[in-house]
RNA sequence: GGCCCCGUGGCGCAACUGAAUAGCGCAUCAGAUUUCGGCUCUGAGGGUUACAGGUUUGAAUCCUGUCGGGGUCACCA
């Protein structure tokens, strides 16, 4: 709740305790909260707080604070202490006051745009090799939804992501393609342009492809190596592989038989090939990446989400080298004999972490930290940067800003991890080994079906053209999803119920936007101009939907404090339910009385308002009919 | 094993960061409508907030321990 009532209250308390109260209570927290439901009253001040330097029972000291504000704010209506709580009735005026301010205002809840520093907000970063799925789906959806409620708040925001387009992993596909790609009749490697495949998941099917050719070879390494038959391996593997017998572990004499195939062989000699820019290598690795990327935007297109900046681990992994030399000659990093180089993190609890490898190549923590300058580099003015990554990285990234502060940049302390959890299926963890992954765009395309084919029953789309039609389902479908993934708290892990996500009713997307179509069907019905007007008495189920609704702009700010689209999604069921509760019970066109028509007709506006508002924080549009 | 996160009705989630009798959705049962768009609303049953201590006027929330689940401890990214 923030009123500006309660700001007057305190200053009032403040001013005057030493004469009404005796003593000074500017030490005391002066602690404001919603009145309780079966509680008469509409703000609550805590007043356990002042029991102590007022040495009086909570009672006392509530009635004497009572007594002195009934007479002091004109606005309050009447006083009443329970317990050590003060419950504070305020009269009608107050609420329609805040509907007026509110009423027309159509950027109700957000801060003036551009009024604060640039952010950078990193999401989605998927790995080229394979398609989308239902974790990055949470990843991206909550990336783009805090950006939008960071700029709600005032803040620049500049969205990126970085590719992971870089490494042994994309050799692999790029060795399936070339080796195990099938010709069509014009005698041409297939291709996402002459099968129709989709890029990203062209690709993907070549590296499946890999391993499944990977894992043959492997088994028949094993077997050789069962047999004793280590003809075709050198000398000092062979020796390698007998002691790794002798102890019985078998995960990694597995390891070992794999990198021993010819596969792996290959692979890592097309990665040196590609360190080296051999430009045939470069070639195949720009063609097959151009895929990718074009499958992937048309994911991101669908989802309604793009980015302002890209960056690729090929072009950023060389860098961090050179803070890493700086590194040492401000002797936060250490030189090992081998060459290799490491921080020691034990005086803050950690281990000792390496940044360089003895033969001079970095490792990701390296690369983390040069694209993290990097990105300073190419936004001077920036203040600091979010990232989006999987809880699992929890460690990784307290290691990484820990670096940054001693190294000495300033804007290492905003830096924040926005670390979320796994999202798992009733039946458990998504394995890819055992095909339980949730593709990206299976999910999409089965949520936007299932919209159209309940939407279609009971809709009002008679008036909609073909396209306006197929824009609505996708709305309807895509807010499910996005609302479904986005109204649990980020930090948590949580259960994806497929069937659950498609449903409309409950604490769902379509739910909040058919809220929204209704009350817009409404105020269109009459076409009649209307605007806020005072209609006193006040009645409790709009008194509730207005105490909601101020609270909007001060949930907007909690959101960014807390890096969560949670609150607001919560915060618009809340709002839906009280105004449905409204909407059942109180007559609106029906209202003979002008002005309390006209006036609920404004607040049902406002509320509308917010629910637009609202969602587009969450990147889920409102839509006016559905 | 060390470190980090999490245990809230059958299931899925809330609780304004310490406040009054712990809320909501699904599911179950019982109701409301000559509709302002029923994808709505009202009501009922269902909880010792994993367990045991502690701090506090007040604990789901903070501290300690136990149990259970997950993550992480690579010269992988």
């Amino acid at each position: 709740m923030f009123l500006m009532i309660e700001s007057k209250i305190k200053e009032a308390l403040l001013k005057n305790s030493q004469s009404f109260l005796g003593v000074d209570i500017s030490s005391c927290p002066i602690q404001f909260q919603k009145t309780r439901k079966d509680v008469d009253g509409d703000i609550t001040l805590v007043v356990f707080p002042f029991v102590k330097i007022l040495k009086c029972s909570p009672k006392d000291a509530g009635d004497k604070i009572g007594d002195f504000l009934d007479h002091e704010i004109p606005e309050i209506k009447k006083t009443e202490a329970i317990n050590g709580f003060l419950n504070i009735s305020l009269s009608d005026t107050v609420w329609l006051n805040e509907i007026e301010k509110i009423y027309g205002n159509p950027s109700f809840g957000f801060s003036n745009k551009n009024s604060k520093e640039l952010i950078m907000v990193e999401y989605s970063s998927p790995n080229t090799n394979k398609p989308l799925h239902l974790g990055h789906l949470r990843n991206i959806f909550l990336g783009d939804s805090v950006s939008e409620i960071l700029k709600a708040n005032g803040h620049k925001v500049v969205k990126t992501q970085i590719i992971n387009d870089r490494g042994i992993h994309i050799c692999k596909s790029m060795l399936a393609w070339k080796k195990f790609a099938p010709l069509n009749k014009h005698e041409e490697k297939e291709t996402p342009n002459n099968t129709g495949i989709k890029g990203d998941k062209f690709v993907g099917k070549y590296y499946v492809e890999f391993e499944k050719h990977l894992k043959v070879e492997t088994e028949l390494i094993l077997k050789q190596w069962d047999k004793h038959n280590f003809e075709d391996f050198d000398k000092s593997l062979v020796k390698n592989v007998l002691e790794i017998k002798a102890t019985e572990k078998t995960d990694k004499l597995i390891e070992l038989a794999r990198n021993s195939t010819s596969l792996m062989q290959e692979a890592k000699q097309l990665l040196i090939l590609w360190e080296a820019r051999d430009p045939e290598v470069y070639l195949l690795w720009e063609t097959m990446n151009a895929w990718v990327y074009n499958g992937f935007e048309k994911t991101y297109e669908k989802m309604g989400v793009n980015f302002d900046k890209y960056y690729y681990e090929s072009q950023t992994y060389e860098q961090g080298k050179e803070v890493v030399s700086k590194g040492l000659n401000k002797r936060v990093f250490f030189k090992k004999q081998d060459g290799s180089i490491w921080i020691n993190l034990e005086e803050d609890g950690l281990d000792n972490k390496l940044l360089l490898r003895s033969d001079g190549t970095s490792v990701y923590m390296t690369q983390d930290i040069g694209t993290a300058l990097d990105r300073f580099h190419d936004f001077p003015e920036m203040q600091g940067m979010i990232y989006t990554v999987g809880n699992e990285q929890d460690y990784h990234f307290n290691v990484l800003f820990l670096i940054l502060k001693k190294l000495g940049y300033s804007w290492a302390q905003n830096c924040h991890h926005l670390s979320y959890g796994m999202v798992d299926l009733p039946t458990g963890k998504m394995k890819s080994r055992e095909g339980t992954v949730v593709d990206a765009d299976d999910l999409m395309n089965e949520v936007i079906n299932k919209a159209a084919e309940t939407t279609k029953e009971r809709g009002h789309l008679d008036s909609m053209t073909k396209l306006d039609k197929e824009d609505l389902f996708k709305t309807i479908g895509l807010g499910g999803l996005k609302y479904y993934l986005l109204k649990v708290d980020p930090k948590k892990r949580m259960m994806f119920n497929p069937d659950e996500s498609i449903e409309l009713t409950g604490n769902t997307g379509p739910f909040i936007q058919y809220t929204y179509a209704r009350i817009l069907s409404l105020i269109n019905k009459g076409k009649f101009e209307f605007q806020a007007v005072h209609s006193e008495p006040i009645l409790s189920e709009e008194k509730e939907v207005i105490k909601h609704l101020i609270e909007f702009p001060n949930v907007i700010s909690e959101s960014a404090k807390n890096l969560s689209p949670a609150i607001i999604a919560n915060y618009l069921y809340e709002l839906v339910k009280l105004y449905n509760h409204f909407y059942q019970s109180i007559p609106i066109l029906k209202e003979k009385n002008e002005d309390k028509k006209s006036f609920r007709l404004a607040m049902s506006s406002s509320v509308a308002n917010a629910i637009e508002n609202g969602l587009k924080l969450l990147g889920i549009k409102a839509p006016e009919k559905m």
